[in-house]
RNA sequence: GGGCAAUUAGCUCAGUUGGUUCAGAGCACCUCGUUUACACCGAGGGGGUCGGGGGUUCGAAUCCCUCAUUGCCCACCA
């Protein structure tokens, strides 16, 4: 244990992450011991560390390797999520530099090309995650689409097929035209826009006269099948049973009475496009009207359009305006501002869309995750006030559509065998699809070649619905002994952002799949923002390089810095570099008291001094509280209080306090027995801080010894939990705090600390005798003696309310510390004050309870016994 | 439009069931100090009428009402 060299934070970072790996230390498999797991939320296969990543991944790495210290067997499951959307956009942008057309190609060429542009980028993510010092069992990554998984993926869908749970349905959607597929609800980001509502004028038949509707999109008249009125409307009866003529089109469209038109909106007149919006399609089942679709998928018009067709609809807006212009059919235009939806991936404006999509009910599978949430609380979610969104989402919850119109992902394993569309079977294979279609339609004839599969993938989150399941083979080897020994998960660690997308759908499958809870707990990190609290985002260009930071930083500095920065779960943090500058220094402090503590020469022969035994008992109870508080804000989620408490147990007790109490003098040698108590806190210092700062502290474990590959400190177990001895603790209180009064002093009165001087005091401190050799060394006392008479005209200090001390060495400004006493005086007459006010108070004798009542009288007794040692002092002076 | 949460020191946040002169922590700031691990240090110190107003109570940062501001979620107004 010789002094070392320059810490080098990366070199160290990376050899002690190579020999955790070379050991398999985050390897878990099935024993006897508890388990304890966390499956990752697996990051898209093609993305790359970012702030968020940092934050989420070092509180599962931080809970992780606590578990493992605890003595459980530790899990964590990695892995990374296909993405459908974002990764299938990413890979047609890619080929379109290229010059290729995805839709030139087949569905397996262009699987082609997804595939091996994720085995480019694949997985760069979890080699970041590595520098991070994830301990994750990397032997058990998975990713969305190996094929285990997706083979999970397709018997879960059959499996929900045949009992009902899917189904097939035309229904209106919302369509991103850009990346032509569907989205659910949830993909959908309603942006606030500044757009027109233009006044349009329609004939009516038969007449002269025309009526005024009002619409936002004019090109959609093209698909307009009648315009509705309120029947209670007045101002419209003349309407009633009356057709209108579209411009343009020329169509003749009915004049239809619903209640539903809000007589104060645009017109009154509500031109009716069931096509072409959600409401109007409800309409327009109600009246049995006409559908027609306008667009093709990527929502430029179709033959519907007449002579607009193939433009897009935004250049047929304009256009379309200008030609209802030239034909007179334009009252007005109006600015007006919506919310318009818009793709989550893309950005595209979503078009509602009627279309035939898959659907999974979801009315019986809420039932069970409301109550494990809301009622049994058997699954927490941090913070608790989630809930309410919670709950909020699932009883409005709507049936999911999980079929997208994209290639990268599982195919719907439905085989379609004739042209109708109820001509399908579904099955897990195509041979499978077979059986059950000669079966159906007692046509035994029938070949493979005569099925033909279904084009649309699933959504991405049908397959991470299954995560926690899936990664240990739960679905498809239901009794294997990994899903009945790993499962229910412990922690879950995730974004609230996707609360619905994923960690709702996660308790659904885990009821519905294993009739169990998927964890136990769930843990919503905040947001990271900037520090103006802008969210990170690429566009803004206000995230740092996460890399770039644990290079600069050290990836434990990192760490540090970001769970300092996490107040609690679900807040928002604002991200600080001094933060991890603080976690920097931190380490730097760690490094540097190892450095004294090493550097110290050792002696058999001398005996232990007094202040280091009662320095070390001290210690000790002090690391249990601190390590008592410590599991408490664990078992809390508070992370960050937990650090803290770390944090100030070495940096104040321990380096500011014990070291220095044990120090021995200038070129003193250290006695033996001392050394190795301190070793041993300096050890037990270490463990509790490994899961935050895991690379600095196996260093330093290791520089205190040799140790063989079980005794890695990433392997060991906490220290046990010892008895607080609350009375060491309350009398250090005191020394210390007549420590900092002989301190203050010197540096008042110029005292150099170099400078031996003597102290008495006055009225036994009964509670800081045992601590006299403490205080003589902090303070560089030459004599301590305790006395019952008062000293004339030495300095006087109060600790507590009437003990105190007084050096008689230095020369005495009688004038200040009259000042001081006054002061102090008067401060305590004050105090006395409000306290005999409040007892004076009958209401406040008479209602407040006994013990309150008591204590006030308890503090009144000592405010004046205080004043009057004070008052005494005073008078000693100025004699 | 509906719902939920928040507002405490310059910054980021604690403050459990109302009860010590209880307004706290970390960082930042100020003063002093090259004491034999560390200036990424040490010793001291300043700083908030707990968003405004009202109420309940012997007593309110804490409970109630109201206003203001901010954030989040949900919602089909053409």
């Amino acid at each position: 244990m010789a002094l070392q060299v320059k810490y080098n934070a990366q070199n160290i970072e990376n050899k002690w992450y190579r020999y955790w790996m070379e050991n398999n230390y985050f390897h878990s498999e099935v024993d006897e011991r508890e388990p304890y797991s966390i499956v990752i939320p697996p990051p898209n296969v093609t993305g790359i560390l970012h702030m968020g990543h940092m934050l989420n991944n070092t509180i599962q790495d931080v809970l992780i390797r606590r578990a493992r210290l605890q003595g459980k067997n530790a899990c964590w499951v990695p892995g990374t999520d296909h993405a459908s959307i974002a990764t299938e956009a990413k890979v047609v942008a890619k080929l379109k530099e290229q010059g290729i057309d995805k839709n030139d190609l087949s569905r397996d060429e262009f699987l082609k090309h997804a595939w091996d542009w994720t085995e480019e980028y694949g997985g760069v993510i979890l080699e970041q995650l590595k520098k991070l010092g994830c301990s994750c069992d990397w032997d058990r990554t998975k990713f969305t689409l190996d094929d285990d998984m997706s083979e999970s993926v397709i018997k879960t869908f059959v499996n929900l097929y045949n009992k009902g749970l899917v189904y097939r349905g035309f229904r209106m959607v919302n369509w991103d035209p850009e990346a032509k597929t569907t989205l659910s609800d949830e993909e959908v980001e309603y942006v606030e826009q500044k757009g027109k509502l233009y006044y349009i004028n329609y004939k009516i038949e038969d007449t002269n006269d025309t009526l005024t509707i009002a619409t936002t999109r004019p090109e959609t008249i093209l698909g307009d099948t009648a315009i509705c009125i309120n029947p209670k409307d007045e101002r419209f009866t003349h309407l009633k049973g009356k057709k209108a003529i579209v411009p343009i089109c020329n169509r003749v469209i009915p004049i239809i009475e619903d209640d539903y038109v809000d007589v104060e909106f645009g017109t009154g007149c509500l031109k009716v496009t069931p096509a072409h919006d959600i409401n109007d399609k409800a309409l327009g089942d109600k009246h049995k009207l006409e559908v027609i679709d306008i667009f093709n998928e990527d929502a430029s018009l179709n033959s519907f359009g007449l002579h607009y067709q193939g433009k897009d609809r935004f250049v047929v807006r304009d256009e379309i305006y200008e030609e209802l212009k030239s034909l007179g059919c334009v009252l007005k235009v109006e600015t007006h501002l919506n919310k318009v939806g818009t793709s989550e991936r893309t950005k595209a404006v979503i078009e509602p869309r009627l279309s035939d999509q898959w659907f999974l009910k979801m009315d019986e599978m809420v039932k069970p995750a409301l109550k494990a949430v809301l009622e049994t609380e058997e699954i927490k979610l941090f913070p608790k006030k989630i809930e309410n969104t919670y709950r909020h989402w699932l009883e409005n919850i709507r049936d999911w559509n999980v079929s997208r119109q994209l290639w990268w992902g599982q195919q719907i394993p439905a085989y379609y065998y004739g042209d109708a569309k109820e001509d399908f079977v579904v099955a897990e294979n195509i041979e499978e699809a077979l059986l059950i279609a000669r079966d159906k339609t007692g046509n035994s004839t029938l070949k493979s070649e005569d099925l033909k599969q279904d084009q649309d993938a699933l959504d991405t989150w049908f397959s991470s619905w299954l995560w926690p399941i899936s990664v240990f083979d739960g679905i498809r080897n239901p009794d294997n002994k990994e899903i009945n020994y790993y499962y229910p998960t412990n922690d879950l660690v995730t974004g609230p952002d996707i609360i619905f997308f994923w960690v709702a759908r996660m308790i659904f499958a885990g009821y519905e799949f294993r009739n169990k809870k998927p964890f136990n707990n769930v843990y919503f990190t905040g947001i990271v923002r900037d520090d103006q609290g802008r969210k990170m985002s690429k566009q803004l260009g206000n995230s740092p390089d996460a890399l770039k930071l644990i290079e600069d930083y050290s990836a434990d500095a990192v760490r540090a810095g970001m769970m300092l920065l996490s107040s609690g779960a679900g807040n928002d943090l604002l991200f600080d570099e001094t933060k991890l500058a603080q976690g920097k220094a931190f380490s730097n402090k760690i490094i540097n008291a190892y450095r004294l503590v090493s550097g110290w020469e050792l002696s058999d022969s001398i005996e232990q001094p007094e202040s280091s035994k009662i320095a070390l008992e001290w210690y000790h109870s002090k690391f249990q509280s601190a390590f008592a508080e410590m599991e408490d804000h664990f078992s809390k989620y508070r992370l960050s209080d937990s650090l803290m408490t770390i944090y100030k147990l070495i940096w104040d007790d321990f380096c500011s306090w014990l070291l220095e109490m044990v120090k021995p003098g200038y070129q003193k040698p250290m006695d033996r027995k001392t050394f190795d108590a301190i070793i041993i806190t300096f050890e037990n210092n270490l463990k509790i801080l490994h899961p935050f700062m895991p690379f600095l502290t196996e260093e330093i474990w290791h520089q205190i010894s040799d140790r063989s590959i079980d005794e890695a400190l990433i392997v060991s177990r906490y220290p046990s939990i010892e008895a607080v001895d609350d009375g060491i603790l309350k009398d250090f209180e005191i020394a210390s705090e007549v420590i900092s009064g002989i301190r203050t002093i010197r540096k008042e009165k110029n005292i150099s600390f170099k400078e031996t001087i003597n102290l008495s005091v006055i009225n036994n401190i009964n509670a800081t005798k045992s601590f006299d050799s403490v205080i003589k060394k902090m303070g560089n006392i030459e004599k301590l003696n305790y006395i019952s008479e008062k000293i004339d005209g030495a300095l006087t200090y109060r600790v507590k309310s009437n003990e105190y001390f007084i050096p008689m060495k230095g020369s005495i400004n009688i004038e200040d510390e009259i000042v001081k006493l006054s002061e102090e005086l008067k401060y305590t007459q004050g105090f006395l004050k409000s306290i005999q006010g409040k007892l004076s108070n009958e209401r406040f004798v008479n209602n407040a309870p006994g013990n309150v009542v008591a204590i006030e009288r308890q503090k009144e007794a000592d405010a004046v016994a205080k004043i009057e040692t004070i008052k005494r002092s005073l008078e000693g002076l100025k004699l």
